[in-house]
RNA sequence: UGGGGUGUCGCCAAGCGGCAAGGCACCGGGUUUUGAUCCCGGCAUUCGCAGGUUCGAAUCCUGCCACCCCAGCCA
C-alpha cells in the first residue's frame, strides 16, 4: 500500500520523537468501544494510527476500549473486526480488550489508596454533581475526602465483592476539587455496575472508568503516541497524572486531532443507533448509512475510503468537509476500476424497422474505454431494444444529445439509428418509437457524412435481463443536519432511496459478483448488492452518479 | 464572569520572518461512440480584526472578535 508520506503535525512530532531518542519504535493503538458499528470518523481515526505506524516503520494496535459493558456487545466487537480488516488494515499481533487489564488496573487503584491519592466516596450521582461546582465555581472536597487508608482499602474490596449496590459507592482519585479543569476535580476512577460483561462474564461488579483506564492500557500495551480525538484535550492532565502516579513502566504521550465532519451527514454513535432503532434506515449497514458497513454495500472501496482520509489531511482544527471530496474520491477509484456495462432504469422500447425479428447480433464491446487488459463482453443486438425514456424527445434544440424524432443517435458500441414515429397510448404517453438504422454504422460514421448528435445506451428487450436497481441519494437534505438547535430527524431525505423494479440489465450483468463494482455507462457507478443479489434476481445499489456538467 | 482549543480562497489544507503550495468545488476551452474520463487555462495584492516590532510579517508582540470542547458513576 503506497504511503504518502503525510506530512501533518503528528508526523512532525513523530519524526521528532525518533530523532530525539525519546522513542525506539512508533506504536499506536486503534481503540474502539464496541458500542455501535464504525463510521468514516472511525476510518480516518484508523487511517492516522495505522497510516501512522506504517509510514513509521511502526505497530498499530486495535485494543477494544471495553469498560462500560452496559452499552457493549460481541455484535459490535464483530462487526468492528470485519470493518478494519476491509478497510485493508491489519493489527499487531492479537486483538486487546480493556477488559484483560481488570485485574491490574483494579491493583493500580489499591496502589493510589495506598498513597492516598484515592478514596471511596459515598456521595451518590445527584451530590456528586452537587459537589463538583460549575465551569466558573470551584467544586468542594466529598465529606468522605478524608477517609484513612485503611478504610478505604477496606471499602474498595468490599465494592469489588459486591456488597454495594449500584451508585452507592465509587472510588475516586485525591486531586483538586477546585480546579478550573472540571476532569481534575476528584474524578471517578471504578464504579459499582452489576452486570455481565461480554468479555470477562461476572467476574467484576465495579469497572474502571475510561479516564482510569486508558492512559494505563496505553502504558501496559507500551503505546508511544496515543491519538485521540480534540473532545479529550482536557482529559490530558488527568491522562498524564495518572502515569505520573503509578508505577507503569511505559510513559505513553497522548496527542489530539480534528474530529471528521462531514457535511450532509451525522457521526454521532447515538443518534446513527437510532436511525436504526427507529427503521428510519434498514441497519447499520444501510447504504445510506455513513458507517463503514454501509459505504461498502453502497459499493465504496476501501481504496476510495484509504484516499479521501488522506485528502481531507490530520489537523487540530475542526470543520466541515465537503462530502464532495468523498464523492470525488470514489469515482476516481471507480472510473479507473470498475468495468463499463449497460443498464436502462427506465425503458422505452425502440423497434427497428429495418432489423429482421429473428435476427440476434452479438456486438463485442470492450470493458473499459481505457484499459485493455478488462477484455470485451459481448452485447446481444436485436430489432426491439430498450432506451431510456429521457433520451426520447419528439423535439428538442441542439442542445439536446441525444434522439429525436427525425434525426439520428448513436447507440453506444453499436448502430446509429433515426427515429421515424411515435407509437402512443390513449392518453398520449408515448410506449414506442419506431426507428430504422443507418446502413453501415458499426464501428463507422454514417457514410452520408450526417453525424449522430449523441451517444445511448440501450439493452436488448429479448435479451436484455430484468434488474431492480436502487437508486441511493444523500440522507440529509442540510447540509449540517447536527447542527446547534437542529433536530436531524427533521432534515431526513425522503427521496434518499427509489428502487427501480424493471431496470433492464445486458446479460453478463446477471452473473455479476456480490460487490463487484460497475459504472453503468451515462447513469453512474453501482455496486452488485453483497446480499441480495442473485442470478435469478440481479439487484444493484447506485453508490454515486456521473459527475453532471450538463447545464440546460 | 472559569479552563482548554481553533481561526489561510465556497470547503479541506501547505506555509513557521523574505514577499500565499496542492486538492475538492466552480468557470472557460480542447479531445471523446459515456453530456463521463482525459487535457489545457482561470480562480486569495491577501492570510478573523485592530495596533505594534522589522528593510520586510500569514509567520514575532499586544489587544480584541468569532467559533468549538468541558459541569456522565459515557467514551
Amino acid at each position: 500500500m503506497e504511503n504518502t508520506p503525510a506530512s501533518n503535525f503528528l508526523q512532525t512530532i513523530i519524526t521528532e520523537d525518533l530523532a530525539s531518542g525519546r522513542v525506539r519504535e512508533v506504536v499506536t493503538r486503534f481503540p474502539p468501544e464496541p458500542n455501535g458499528y464504525l463510521h468514516i470518523g472511525h476510518a480516518k481515526s484508523i487511517s492516522v494510527n495505522f497510516g501512522l505506524a506504517e509510514a513509521n516503520g511502526g505497530r498499530c494496535n486495535l485494543r477494544f476500549d471495553d469498560t462500560n459493558p452496559e452499552k457493549e456487545s460481541q455484535e459490535y466487537i464483530e462487526s468492528i473486526l470485519e470493518d478494519v480488516r476491509w478497510l485493508g488494515y491489519t493489527w499487531d499481533g492479537e486483538v486487546r480488550y480493556a477488559s484483560s487489564y481488570f485485574q491490574q488496573l483494579y491493583d493500580w487503584a489499591v496502589y493510589l489508596v495506598e498513597k492516598g491519592e484515592a478514596y471511596v466516596c459515598d456521595l451518590n450521582a445527584e451530590q456528586a454533581r452537587e459537589y463538583r461546582g460549575t465551569l466558573t465555581e470551584p467544586g468542594r472536597n466529598s465529606p468522605y475526602r478524608d477517609r484513612s487508608v485503611q478504610e478505604n482499602l477496606d471499602l474498595l474490596a468490599r465494592m469489588r465483592a459486591g456488597e454495594f449496590e449500584e451508585g452507592e459507592k465509587v472510588l475516586r482519585a485525591k486531586i483538586d476539587m477546585a480546579s478550573p479543569n472540571m476532569n481534575m476535580r476528584d474524578p471517578i476512577l471504578y464504579r459499582i455496575r452489576k452486570v455481565p460483561h461480554h468479555q470477562t462474564g461476572d467476574e467484576w461488579v465495579i469497572y474502571p472508568t475510561y479516564d482510569f483506564a486508558h492512559g494505563q492500557e496505553d502504558a501496559i500495551e507500551g503505546i508511544t503516541h496515543s491519538i485521540c480525538t480534540l473532545e479529550f484535550e482536557d482529559h490530558r492532565p488527568l491522562y498524564d497524572w495518572f502515569i505520573e502516579h503509578l508505577p507503569v513502566d511505559s510513559r505513553p504521550r497522548q496527542y489530539e486531532f480534528g474530529r471528521l465532519n462531514p457535511s450532509y451527514t451525522i457521526t454521532s454513535k447515538r443518534k446513527l443507533k437510532q436511525l436504526v432503532e427507529e427503521g428510519i434506515v434498514a441497519g447499520w449497514d444501510d447504504p445510506r448509512m455513513p458507517t463503514v458497513s454501509g459505504m461498502r454495500r453502497r459499493g465504496y472501496t476501501p481504496a476510495a475510503i484509504r484516499k479521501f482520509c488522506d485528502m481531507i489531511g490530520t489537523t487540530r482544527s475542526d470543520g466541515v468537509v465537503d462530502v464532495a471530496m468523498l464523492e470525488f474520491a470514489i469515482r476516481e477509484d471507480l472510473n479507473e476500476n470498475a468495468p463499463r456495462a449497460m443498464c436502462v432504469l427506465n425503458p422505452l422500447k425502440v423497434v427497428l424497422t429495418d432489423y429482421p425479428e429473428e435476427k440476434l447480433e452479438s456486438i463485442s464491446a470492450p470493458c473499459h474505454p481505457s484499459r485493455e487488459e478488462f477484455g470485451q463482453r459481448e452485447l446481444p443486438f436485436t430489432r426491439e431494444l430498450y432506451i431510456d425514456a429521457d433520451d426520447f424527445r419528439e423535439e428538442a434544440n441542439k442542445k439536446y444529445k441525444r434522439l429525436v424524432l427525425g434525426k439520428r443517435v448513436r447507440l453506444r458500441n453499436a448502430y446509429v439509428i433515426e427515429a421515424d414515429e411515435v407509437v402512443k397510448d390513449g392518453e398520449g404517453n408515448i410506449i414506442e418509437v419506431r426507428a430504422h438504422t443507418i446502413p453501415n454504422t458499426l464501428g463507422e460514421n454514417p457514410e452520408d457524412g450526417i453525424r449522430p448528435r449523441g451517444v445511448i445506451h440501450w439493452v436488448s428487450v429479448r435479451a436484455g435481463r430484468r434488474a431492480e436497481v436502487r437508486l441511493y441519494d444523500r440522507l440529509f437534505t442540510d447540509e449540517a443536519p447536527d447542527k446547534g438547535e437542529n433536530d436531524f430527524l427533521d432534515s431526513i431525505n425522503p427521496d434518499s432511496l427509489t428502487v427501480v423494479e424493471q431496470a433492464w440489465i445486458e446479460p453478463a450483468l446477471a452473473d455479476a459478483e456480490p460487490e463487484q463494482g460497475y459504472q453503468f455507462e451515462r447513469e453512474g457507478y453501482f455496486v452488485a448488492d453483497r446480499y441480495d443479489h442473485r442470478a435469478e434476481h440481479p439487484v444493484f445499489n447506485r453508490t454515486i452518479g456521473l459527475r453532471d456538467t450538463w447545464t440546460n
